[in-house]
DNA sequence: TCCAATTCTTGATCTATATCAGCAAGTGAA
DNA sequence: TTCACTTGCTGATATAGATCAAGAATTGGA
């Protein structure tokens, strides 16, 4: 609560440190007009960073903005009410968080930072605004949302359809895409979830991803070392998914 | 193909008919004054019914609309790459579909009528522009989107942590409130869709489905007669779905 | 209205994955 | 460093729901 309602800029020293990277082109990738870039820059906020476990928003509360994350990564979930946590996202950097709450006007989910977490707020109503001067940015918005449906869709088609091995090798990859995306490794990343986490997120028990990883590794699709992953055969991973996903093969942006 | 992509108009005697029904209003349900919906009645095409079975568009074709559904249903759905449909969504009337092809500029997906369908077209393009124009449209398709993610996330909740006879009830009662929203019997309907489908769509074998079905029947929780419906237990079945699903329970517009 | 095709239902089995259980390996606090 | 706690791994067993099979009920076309 109060660190998601916490609107206070840095110091002056960290956002000094921040001021000449292009921000708004990090958290909204698109091609402005420098005057554009500069009108989006100052409606955003940069929040102090988020340790592991801190929420930056939980369910139910009022919805105000949409974040951006700069580093580390969030996951989203819903309190079911039989108790249990149902991961509904994990949020890498450049990707953006909150657009569910739009509707109701209030986060339907919280968002808890896996790790040290910074993220940009973007307050709703003036990205709103300002949509209505600049038309791409208006365009954005609605491009990021269906990719958002869209790739909803595709996660409903995994849970729905996909066997466990499909279901982990679905993952790992879409993981590969993003981490591709924004200029690191393919093939070797550093998982910022828990197993338990993963199996959440894949309606998967704990046992089941950690069976699937460990005989994934004796086949020789993947290099697993804890949290550190290494994709061998991607081709083989590949095949496993399978050709579907029309959304998550097409790289964005 | 030919269907999607022919924007006649109807002869004048179907416009005339239709031409003094707030179709407008119906579509996007919002309240605009009186010029504004001139003005979005403007760029709405309404288009010839679609016979049971047709496709309203199909999956890699071109994006340049989203329909509302006027009368009937339409399901979309994937081909995976092994061959098979899977069933992304129903659409009841008033409800608006097509919103994930924004993205890529290609639908992701296929819609198909269950049975005789009358749909409008909003050409996106022309919306967008219209949307510049009027701040509470271009609020009520950021609800709209925001909505739908909201919803297909308490889809995934429901594929990844539900049993059948929780994705069953669910399912009905989802139905059930879409109905009521529109002015119809909350307890008694008919499905527009199989058991196959129903199945499809949530995850499940279709003789899942209908032994579900059955058993629920015989505990006096609904009464089923063919694609019949009557919900008997409301107070039951709501235990049975659990106080959860955020986006679900508030009744919206 | 009749026949063929589809859809639905019900029962019998099978299986992928959950659950249970116990141990190993990290991780963090004092 | 040690201890308590969490996280991860692996084997044994249980089970929800899939699959197989066959008959019943609908549906739709001629």
């Amino acid at each position: 609560m109060a660190i998601s309602n916490s609107n206070n800029r840095f110091s002056s020293k960290l956002t000094s440190q921040y001021q000449n990277c292009s921000l708004s082109a990090l958290c909204l990738p698109i091609a402005l007009a420098d005057e554009d870039v500069n009108r989006l820059d100052q409606i955003i906020e940069r929040k102090r960073p988020l340790k592991k476990g801190e929420l930056l928003f939980h369910q139910g509360e009022e919805f105000d903005s949409v974040f951006a994350v700069r580093t580390g990564t969030l996951k989203t979930f819903n309190i079911t009410n039989s108790g249990e946590e149902q991961i509904t996202g994990f949020y890498c950097p450049s990707e953006l968080v909150g657009l569910s709450g739009i509707d109701e006007n209030h986060y339907p989910v919280s968002a808890k930072a896996l790790e040290t977490t910074t993220v940009c707020e973007i307050p709703f109503s003036h990205l709103e605004q300002l949509s209505s001067q600049i038309p791409s940015l208006k365009h954005q918005l609605f491009r990021l949302m269906s990719r958002k449906i869209c790739d909803d869709q595709q996660m409903m088609v995994l849970l729905g359809k996909k066997n466990a091995d499909e279901k982990v090798a679905s993952f790992l990859l879409n993981l590969s895409h993003r981490f591709k995306k924004r200029g690191y490794s393919a093939t070797a990343f550093r998982l910022s979830m828990s197993r338990g986490e993963i199996g959440n997120y894949l309606g998967l028990a704990v046992e089941t991803v950690s069976r699937v990883m460990t005989r994934f590794q004796k086949n020789g699709l993947i290099d697993v070392d804890g949290k550190e992953i290494s994709i061998i055969d991607m081709a083989e991973m590949e095949k496993l998914v399978g050709a579907s996903s029309e959304c998550a093969t097409i790289e964005h942006v």
